[in-house]
DNA sequence: TAGATTGTTAATCGATTAACAATC
DNA sequence: TAGATTGTTAATCGATTAACAATC
């Protein structure tokens, strides 16, 4: 479901060929332009060789084809501007390579920064099922009731992914923001508490949507084991260490009772996994570098009513 | 159930007198010291002459007894030290004096702080079961993993609940933090999707443990409207405004699918409630003035799913 | 081109922490 | 009393915003 060409810049989803059915692929395209003796497009060809089928995929940690050349997909030439691709290219390939010197430096992501990505691949795949093709910095803050300016700055810290005076191309931005956030890896989810997975079944497609994926389901309580929840078998707790490595496990989610939610997470925390959703209305206790994430109606709940009492101190809370 | 004695100051759960079962109470004790001829308990007569029941319930902007009184329960004499208590009583009146010129000044608390006010709640809670009596901001800072100099700052905004060198008495701050989140008040809540409700009818105990009560259960598919949830019936979205009215709900939470969120919302806000939970990994616009806050698996999730691939950045999240 | 919007810098704002006097 | 812990101040740290050059 790639939406995009084999360049790996060009959103073939939002092209007036493809959508009147004129567009012949670049494959096909490639080879006609061949067979006529015309120039190929260089990315294309690049990525053939390289056994690729679009950039993003290419191990080369710096890229060949030089920077600003006129490369633009000849089938494609009356579409845009040369310029406007020239510009593209530059930048994809200024922030692969400005992406490669930050992982070096470990640049440090601001945990603030994280928490609104997702709200922007939200507001951005509502806006793509919408069928909007491109959004200013500006529209996607309005929606979220963040500043303008710090949209631009959460997502420059992973590359340049704009291009000034027209914005962000939907497409683009929300497969750059699946890339950051991980969700092209699938994520292997240890359930611990079967039943209220087995309440809320829903979750599990909903989460597959996102590449999220229970990959097993445990109870700490002996009498739920050898159930099944949504086809698969609900295993004890104790097997949690072959099970993690089998299944590569990472991430586990807590929804037991509230009295055993630091038991499970210390079971899962001592089998590697450094990634916890909690969804009891208790505090868990880990160690630094594991992350603790919370889903609770209830202590939410407590917030909302402090601020239910407190109209006045209401902010942005 | 309140666990005060009518000074509002003494913690009598903890009260050795109390679990030997040898405390007259204040108004037997009291009523006996007179009868003596004794010097009865000053705030306890001032309590009962105000027809409150403790110094918490009085209205009174400011305390007429005098301050660094060597007042102390004299039923109790030994078991505190007379100077023990006035220090209580001291910063329990200028507390009270300072949080009433706070109140007019609308000092804005943080979000943050209110954030942390819950998890506080949920260790202190967690401690009083297991019969802590006292605790120090570094026990709770620990428990969180925060710096025990937020903890104290944060208790700081509302009061001076602590005592140096000894820390606060648990079951104390309890009640306060309890009071600050407004959970003595009932919050009353109108749930919207019955089904996700239906599916997680134990949640409706936990919320009514912390005081937040669901009114009214409602839906935008009519289908389900006529249906009970919790012995609730199921009414169409097209009355809340009258429910709202009746039924004084003071917060809505939207548990419907993802593409009715924004409507739901709408309807809530349209009538006046001004504290929402979502419970959809959408985003809701609302305008100023309103909190809204999220529990949901499907967009934690996806936090996760970053730090799982980038366990180097895990700082605190 | 003119108008628009980006990425980035410097300024501002807010939140956290270290340190310490007060005091139990 | 000596040791401990509070509430608070000043210093630090981090996050947000305004402003603007770059540039499409």
């Amino acid at each position: 479901m790639n939406a995009l060409s084999a360049c790996g810049l060009y959103d073939c989803s939002s092209c007036e060929y493809k959508s009147a059915d004129r567009c012949p692929g670049c494959f096909e395209g490639n080879k006609k332009l061949k067979a006529d003796g015309a120039e190929i497009c260089s990315i294309y060809d690049c990525a053939v060789s390289g056994g690729v089928a679009t950039c993003a995929d290419c191990a080369r940690p710096l890229c060949d084809i030089p920077r600003m050349i006129d490369c633009v997909c000849p089938l494609r030439a009356a579409f845009q501007t040369k310029r406007w691709w020239a510009g593209r290219l530059s930048n994809f390939f200024e922030t692969r390579n400005r992406k490669l010197q930050v992982d070096e430096q470990e640049k440090k992501i601001s945990p603030r920064t994280v928490e609104r990505l997702r709200w922007y691949l939200l507001v951005l795949q509502e806006m793509d099922d919408r069928g909007v093709v491109s959004v200013a910095s500006r529209e996607i803050a309005g929606k979220i009731g963040v500043n303008a300016a710090l949209v631009r700055k959460d997502l420059s810290y992973f590359g340049d992914f704009g291009t000034p005076s027209y914005g962000y191309t939907v497409r683009y931005l929300i497969e750059r923001i699946r890339q950051i956030l991980n969700l092209d890896e699938p994520c292997h989810v240890a359930w611990v508490g079967a039943q209220r997975l087995a309440e809320n079944q829903e979750l599990l497609l909903e989460l597959g949507s996102h590449n999220c994926k229970v990959v097993t389901v445990l109870d700490i309580d002996e009498t739920r084991v050898g159930a099944r929840v949504a086809g698969i078998r609900v295993e004890p707790l104790a097997h949690i260490g072959r099970l993690a490595k089998e299944l590569d496990v990472n991430a586990g989610v807590v929804a037991v009772p509230a009295q055993d939610a630091q038991k499970v997470a210390d079971a899962l925390l001592a089998v590697g996994v450094k990634a916890l959703l909690n969804l009891t209305s208790t505090v868990l206790s880990v160690p630094p570098g594991v992350v603790v994430r919370h889903a609770n109606v209830v202590s939410e709940m407590m917030a909302l009513s402090f601020y239910s009492a407190n109209e006045e101190l209401v902010g942005e809370a």
